[in-house]
This record gives C-alpha cells, sequence and structure tokens, in this order.
RNA sequence: GGGCGUGUGGCGGAACUGGCAGACGCGCUAGACUUAGGAUCUAGUGGGGUAACCUGUGGAGGUUCGAGUCCUCUCACGCCCA
C-alpha cells in the first residue's frame, strides 16, 4: 500500500475494473426487486459542465447505494443529440452537424468514466442516430392514424433578414439571436400533436406524483390551466352572425359595456369592410403590455340584456385561448377597465363587494375583481357570484344561448420546426392524393448528409432536392417531402423507455418484445434540473399516456419520483463564461480525483438547493479522504488481518471501545437514514466525518478491541463507497478482501447497540438552561426528576421554594417551573 | 399584481413528531513538528463580558412550561405566472 493516496492511478485502475467486469450491465429478473435510476440525459455539447457533474453523480451514488441494499437496479445513459447548436456549429465553422455531435460525444462520454459514473452502457441511446429516430416518425404516424398528429396554419417567429423561422428561445428581446432584426410574426402550416386531448387526465394524475416536488406539480397545474365557464353567443346587430365569447365570470355579464375580438378573428373580415379600419386593425401593437383597440363600427347584442354594445378588435385578445372573442366588463376586469379608460368607454359596477363603499364608476381607480353580491342584474341581483355563476350558466344552457365548457390554457403542441437537425417529419404532399404519410416499411426517413447549411432561407432539406423529390406511395406521381423536421422535446418524450428496450439498436415496437417495459417501467427515481418542470416532464408525461393507449406500456405516468436539483453556484452567481466563474470539471478531477470532487458536490448542499463551489471546500474533502488513508496505512498490519470483521467478545470493552462500537451502529444508521428518506447526502457524509474522527483517536488495548478496529473501518468504507467508490474499492482490497466492493451487501444496525446508555440531562429553570448532569439512560420521569432537584446549583436557585410546575421531558430535560 | 419558495456564525450548512441552536466542513486564532509551510497534528472559535451571567435563528406580535420549528402581520431575496 502505498503511503500517500494517490488519486489517479486508483480511478483508472478501478474504472477499467467495472468496464470489464460489467458490474452495472443488468437484465430483467423478476426474482429481484428493481430500481429504474434516471437522470436527465446531456445535449452533446462539448464538454461535461458542473451542472452535470452535480447531477450524474447523484444518481450514481443513489444507483451504487440501491445495488448494494440488493435492487436489480438499472442506471444508463444517452444523447439529447439533435438540435440547434450543431447546426450553429456548422454555419460557424463549416464542420457538419453530425461530425461535431459524435466527436463530442466521443469526448463527454470519455469524460463521464472518468468521473467514475457507472452506466449500463450497453442501452446507450443516441436520438440523432435513424435507429432511435426512425420510431419518432413511427409514433408520429401512429398519432396521424389516431388523430393525434394533425396540421394547421400557425403564426411563427420569423426573421426577416435570416429569412428564416425562429424557436422562441431564439427570441431574444424581440430581436433574432443571430442578427438583432426585428422578429415578426408570419403564419405558416405546422405539425400539431393533439396533447389537449390529455389535458384532463394530465391534470388529474398529477395528484398521484406523490414522488415529485409540490412546487413542480403546481407548475404543471397552472400550465394545463384548467377553467370551468360558458361559451355564450352574442348577436352582431344587423347580421345573422353570432360573436361566441368564452369567460368564467358569467355573474358579470350584466357589467359587460362592450367586446373585444382578437385581430385575426374571422368574423373581422366578415364584418368591416372599410379599408381604413382594418388598416388600423393591423396597426395594433403587438406588446401586449400596451392595451390597443380599434372600434370596427359593428354592435353585438348582450343576450341577458338585449343591450347593444360595441365590438372592438383588441391586441390582447388571442384567438389561440378560448374563442378568439370576450366579453369586456369593465368595472371588474383590470384589462377591460384600462381599456375602457383609454376608449371612454362606460364603466357599470355589477359586483359589490361585501364590505366595499360603494364605489362610483367614475371615481374607480381599478377593476373589482373578486367575487361578491351582484347588483344591477336583472333578476339576479343579491345572489353571490358563486350562486350567479351557477344559475347564469344553466339559464344560457337553457335558453339555447351557449353551454357550459372546461377551458384549459394547454395549447397544442407544435413539432415543426423549419431546420435540418432534426427527424424528419414522414410526410409526402402529392398534388393529386394531398397530405400522405410514408408508407410504415419504408421507415425511417433518413436526414440526408449531404445538405449546404447556411442558415440563411428556408429549412437546408427544403433546398436538397434529392431528398424532397419523391414518388407518391399512392398514385406515384411527382410528389415533394416535407421538409420540416421535428422539436427535439419530441426525443427526448420516450427516451427513458428507449432504455428499458435496449438502446438504440434493440429498440422495436413493432417485431420486438416490449415485456422488458413492463418490469422497468416506471422510473423509480429521476434526477434533472427545475428548468424543465414543465415542456420536458409535461410532453414525457404525454407520451406515456399515448403509448399507453397504444398498448406498448402499462404505467400512466413514466417517473415515480422526481429530484430536481439545484444549480451549481460561485461567487453567488451561476456559473457562465461571461462573468469568468466556471470550474472545469476536467481540472478538478485530474488534479484532486474525482471521489473528492463527488464527496465535496455531495456534503456542500442537500441536492435540492442550489450548491455554492468552494476551492477550499474541495480541499477539505479531499483532506477527509486522505486522513483515511493515512490512517489505514499506519494500521494496515491490524486491518488486513482476516477477521471476517466480525467481533467476537465485547463484554469487557472498554469504555472508549464500546463507544466506538455504539458510534459506528449509530452511524450506519443516520448514513442510511439520510439516504432513504430524502437523499441528504451532506449529512451522511457529515456522519461518516464524525465516525473517522473517533475511530482515529482509538486506541485499541487487545486482539477483541483490534477486532472491533477493523469492523468499524470495514463498515465506514462500505458506507463511504456510493460517494468515493474508487478509493473504497482500493482499501477494500487493502483489506485483503477479493471481491468488489459493488457486490457487497449494505451494511446494517442494531438499534440496541446504537443506543446510548448515557444521556445528558438538561435542567431548566423557567425554560433556561440552568444545570445539567450526565445520568443513565431510560429512568423512570420520577427518578429523573429527583435528580434534577438534588443537583445542588439547582437546589440553590430554588431555595426550598415549591414548583408551580414540572415537565420531564424522557432522555432530554428537566424544566422547572417556579 | 397573483402563486410558490428561502431567510440560522465570517462562509457552506446541521437541528426526527415543538425540547441543549450552530452537528460536519471551510475560514480564522494559538501552539507543536519542520530548513521551510499554502503539508500534517493538537487546542480554541456565534456575539458581549475578567467572571457569574446576559444575548442570539430577517423584523414585530401571539400560542406554549418551552418556538429556528406552530399561528398572525411585516421586510428582503429568489423562482414561476401575469
Amino acid at each position: 500500500m502505498d503511503e500517500r493516496y494517490n488519486a489517479q492511478s486508483i480511478e483508472k485502475k478501478w474504472q477499467e475494473f467495472w468496464d470489464r467486469e460489467k458490474l452495472f450491465a443488468v437484465k430483467e429478473d423478476p426474482g429481484l426487486p428493481k430500481f429504474y435510476c434516471l437522470e436527465m440525459f446531456p445535449y452533446p455539447s462539448g464538454r461535461i459542465h458542473m451542472g452535470h457533474v452535480r447531477n450524474y453523480v447523484i444518481g450514481d451514488v443513489i444507483t451504487r447505494y440501491k445495488k448494494m441494499r440488493g435492487f436489480n437496479v438499472m442506471h444508463p445513459m444517452g444523447w439529447d443529440s439533435f438540435g440547434m447548436p450543431a447546426e450553429n456549429a456548422a454555419i460557424k465553422h463549416g464542420v457538419h452537424p453530425s461530425k461535431w455531435t459524435h466527436e463530442n460525444i466521443a469526448y463527454m462520454k470519455d469524460q463521464l468514466k472518468k468521473m467514475g459514473l457507472v452506466y449500463d452502457w450497453q442501452r446507450e441511446v443516441t436520438t440523432c442516430s435513424p435507429e432511435y429516430y426512425r420510431w419518432n416518425q413511427w409514433f408520429f404516424l401512429k398519432m396521424l392514424e389516431r388523430g393525434l398528429a394533425y396540421k394547421k396554419a400557425s403564426s411563427v417567429n420569423w426573421c426577416p433578414a435570416c429569412e428564416t423561422v425562429l424557436a422562441n428561445e431564439q427570441v431574444i428581446n424581440e430581436g433574432c439571436w443571430r442578427c438583432d432584426t426585428v422578429v415578426v410574426q408570419k403564419d405558416l402550416e405546422q405539425w400539431f400533436f393533439k396533447i389537449t386531448d390529455y389535458a384532463e387526465e394530465l391534470l388529474k394524475d398529477a395528484d398521484t406524483l406523490s414522488g415529485w416536488p409540490e412546487k413542480v406539480v403546481t407548475m404543471q397545474r397552472n400550465w394545463i390551466g384548467r377553467s370551468e365557464g360558458v361559451e355564450v353567443d352574442f348577436r352582431v346587430t344587423g347580421s345573422d352572425k353570432k360573436l361566441r365569447i368564452f369567460t368564467t365570470r358569467q355573474d358579470t355579464l350584466y357589467g359587460a359595456t362592450f367586446m373585444s375580438v382578437a385581430r385575426k378573428h374571422p368574423l373581422i373580415h366578415e364584418l368591416v369592410k372599410d379599408e381604413d379600419i382594418l388598416r388600423q386593425i393591423r396597426a395594433l401593437s403587438d406588446d401586449p403590455e400596451e392595451k390597443q383597440g380599434v372600434f370596427t363600427g359593428c354592435h353585438a347584442e348582450n343576450p341577458l340584456t338585449g343591450e347593444s354594445i360595441p365590438i372592438y378588435a383588441a391586441n390582447f385578445v388571442l384567438m389561440e385561448y378560448g374563442t378568439g372573442a370576450v366579453m369586456a366588463v369593465p368595472a371588474h376586469d383590470q384589462r377591460d377597465f384600462e381599456f375602457a379608460k383609454k376608449y371612454n368607454i362606460p364603466i357599470r359596477i355589477v359586483i359589490r363587494g361585501k364590505e366595499h363603499a360603494a364605489e362610483e364608476p367614475a371615481t374607480m381607480s381599478e377593476a373589482f375583481e373578486a367575487y361578491g353580491i351582484l347588483v344591477d342584474s336583472g333578476p339576479y341581483s343579491g345572489l353571490t357570484s358563486e350562486e350567479a355563476r351557477e344559475k347564469i350558466a344553466g339559464f344560457i344552457e337553457k335558453e339555447g344561448l351557449g353551454s357550459k365548457v372546461v377551458n384549459y390554457k394547454l395549447r397544442d403542441w407544435g413539432i415543426s420546426r423549419q431546420r435540418y437537425w432534426g427527424t424528419p417529419i414522414p410526410i409526402i404532399y402529392c398534388p393529386s392524393c394531398g397530405i400522405v404519410p410514408v408508407p410504415v416499411d419504408d421507415l425511417p426517413v433518413i436526414l440526408p448528409e449531404d445538405v449546404h447549411i447556411s442558415g440563411k432561407g428556408a429549412s437546408p432539406l427544403a433546398e436538397t432536392e434529392s431528398f424532397v423529390n419523391i414518388k407518391c406511395p399512392r398514385c406515384s406521381a411527382d410528389a415533394r417531402r416535407e421538409t420540416d423536421t421535428m422539436d427535439t422535446f419530441v426525443d427526448s418524450s420516450w427516451y427513458f423507455i428507449a432504455y428499458c428496450l435496449g438502446g438504440n439498436h434493440k429498440v422495436n415496437f413493432t417485431g420486438g418484445n416490449t415485456s422488458p417495459l413492463q418490469y422497468w417501467m416506471p422510473v423509480d427515481q429521476y434526477i434533472g434540473g427545475i428548468e424543465h418542470a414543465v415542456l420536458h416532464l409535461l410532453y414525457s408525461r404525454f407520451f406515456t399516456k399515448v403509448l399507453r393507449d397504444l398498448g406498448l406500456v402499462m404505467v400512466s405516468e413514466p417517473f415515480k419520483s422526481l429530484l430536481t436539483q439545484g444549480m451549481v453556484i460561485k461567487d453567488g452567481a451561476k456559473m457562465s463564461k461571461s462573468k469568468g466563474n466556471v470550474v472545469d470539471p476536467d481540472m478538478l478531477v485530474n488534479r484532486y480525483g474525482t471521489d473528492t470532487v463527488r464527496i465535496f458536490s455531495m456534503f456542500a448542499a442537500p441536492p435540492e438547493r442550489d450548491l455554492e463551489w468552494s476551492d477550499q471546500g474541495v480541499e477539505g474533502a479531499l483532506r477527509f479522504l486522505n486522513r483515511i488513508w493515512t490512517f489505514v496505512y499506519k494500521n494496515h498490519d491490524i486491518l488486513s488481518k482476516r477477521s471476517g470483521g466480525q467481533l467476537k467478545d465485547v463484554s469487557h470493552f472498554s469504555a472508549s471501545a464500546s463507544q466506538l462500537l455504539r458510534k459506528t451502529h449509530q452511524t450506519i444508521k443516520k448514513v442510511t437514514n439520510s439516504i432513504e428518506r430524502d437523499y441528504h447526502f451532506n449529512t451522511a457524509i457529515a456522519a461518516l466525518m464524525e465516525l473517522v474522527n473517533e475511530t482515529l483517536t482509538f486506541n485499541p488495548s487487545d486482539e477483541d478491541e483490534r477486532d472491533l478496529l477493523r469492523y468499524t473501518v470495514r463498515q465506514l468504507v462500505m458506507l463511504l463507497s456510493p460517494f468515493a467508490p474508487h478509493f473504497s474499492e482500493e482499501l477494500w482490497m487493502e483489506f485483503g478482501e477479493s471481491s468488489s466492493m459493488c457486490t457487497e451487501k449494505w451494511p446494517s444496525w442494531d438499534d440496541d447497540i446504537a443506543k446510548d446508555d448515557e444521556i445528558e440531562l438538561v435542567i431548566q429553570i423557567n425554560g433556561k438552561v440552568r444545570a445539567r448532569t450526565t445520568i443513565a439512560a431510560g429512568l423512570d420521569d420520577e427518578t429523573v426528576r429527583e435528580t434534577a432537584f438534588s443537583d445542588e446549583k439547582i437546589q440553590e436557585l430554588i431555595k426550598g421554594g415549591v414548583p408551580k410546575k414540572v415537565i420531564v421531558v424522557q432522555g432530554r430535560l428537566v424544566n422547572i417551573v417556579i
């Protein structure tokens, strides 16, 4: 054994060993309880960053721990490898996205291995490979068959200079991220997934996600945004047309003094003939903060009052939400209030707060949006808002003026991207047959490699004639392929299912065996950043439900438990190149060894909180390992002697030996509970440090006590192994063990041994600590009470008076109230 | 503006169902060893006070024998939605 701990040579050795022995390659085994541990797979941007390190070490610790607990643990890894940065690299450096991506994957995979992360690499998935994305295409066709995929016109962000569509995240301060040109909205035909069909189930099943942070579940609920209301028809005056509106506040119907419709509402073009008005409507601001509107010249009739009110086109009403038209009640909706003030439209109060003084429209400074009591509302006056909502909705339905509806904020998922580096959408446009799906047997539609990527004009695919031109599969006429590719969120919506089936090369939903899905799904522990709280996690839930309905998986929810880890920050700010506070994982691993980095990452903060990186803290983690190493080195003779870690006779143990034995059991309990309860590895490591501190000062006096030392250090190394696996394997070997630490059984403790036999009794007077004394554990209340009163200092303070009350808390304290 | 979350030493953070606030680590101070120390070891370390003692978990109230923990109000910061 070397005198000094040399992380580099040890780590290399054990990484090769785990790789060679395939200790973490797993198969379905119905005889063993399974555990599916998953971290969000990375985009292969070039190098691993500290956020990845933290995320993956958490998963690795859980994996190693669960394996020692006897679970059949699947821990896979892959690459979310379609996406914009690859195209940017192509535009900037002229390197093909495929080459760039695969080089990055090779480098990053090596980095992951050097961090001692153990994955079942046989299950690796790479989403940009045809074996993987063919199933994106297959799901698309299945969804098309079921009416869950459809095409419609929708507005997109368009950069007039680059002549290309931009994703929302490419629009920065309303400008193009590449050239700063102001982005405009443009209508394009796009493909959508009908996630709204599952809105109700996604909402309802959110209640079952008990292993998720409440915050994330709430965000999903809000995103789905269910609301109950009514759709009501307002007759357009002097026309047979009806304007259908959606409202949740039918109790304010009597206060409607105008109507607002979206600029793109079809009725505008049917009713408004005046070119001047149409021009003004087109000129409305895109900024919804600035409430703007144009009177259309038309009126509509309030179905409850028969009153005629003006119709405005307004920039803050969206065609995409509800019916694209709203009734406007300035007294009870802040936006309508501001709008009415601006355009001098009457304000009519129809709801009064219970204790509000009667306000007048002229003096109102803001809308009264709360529920209250109805006034000036015909037969409904005097009712509460709640009662009126029910009654008015009932009346509207009965009279055929409209109906009760449930509305969702959730929109269908637009998946078309006018980009190259993504999954081709398997559709063919034929002049005579129209939209024709690519026959399943022709999948995958391969993304051509030989394309010119300029970042200008249409998608590179559209300019690649060999790709675009195709014969119609139905009539063999000359046809064109769809040239849009899929949103990369499609790739990540089912990758966790691909792992179960054995990774890229083995995924097969048609002829293959999907029974491994029944064994492995759902994911038992999912770990990743909270930034995916809505998008990725909602899409994955949606996909899982679709796959269930296709008969492929049995579960309705993909992720049983979710851990959202905090950011890694430095000097109080998120690490970023511009701030110059980036820490390079390669440098850290080369300098300290990965075990030190792992220990510090897990010790510095609980996983869900932000982690403040500290170079000095890393030194402390190294010091901790060094202390153990040096101790084992100095006591090598004692520790390597085979006694199986068994204790023979503990009856004559010295006080310090008894204490060390107790501490060992307490530590096993503490570490196990810290991991089991909430993965608070920081307190687990703190407990190990305490045990080390006690072990280092222990001097065994005979062979039985040397057995104890062997026992304690062995337990310690096992408990440490998920956090510092290479280090632990090496010491385990130095103890003369031949098997790998990874296949050892997690230590167990005995509550009787862990129990303290003495406690320090705190004696309080009126809640303030006045004395402390050591007593035997488990004494009855009366004895404890007598002990407290017999204390000299306490007697002096009481001075023979009679206490009003005495509280005895078992094993802790006595409080005397005088 | 609405919703959620977080406030504990110089710093990162502990504290199970209300019961010794500050575990563990970093930093700092002193000492030992040393040619040297940015290595290692030992001791100390919330604040005030020579001391007994007082005080202390963002702030103000409250419940309780007892509050970091429960309740009300309030301030600051963070995130999400407007």
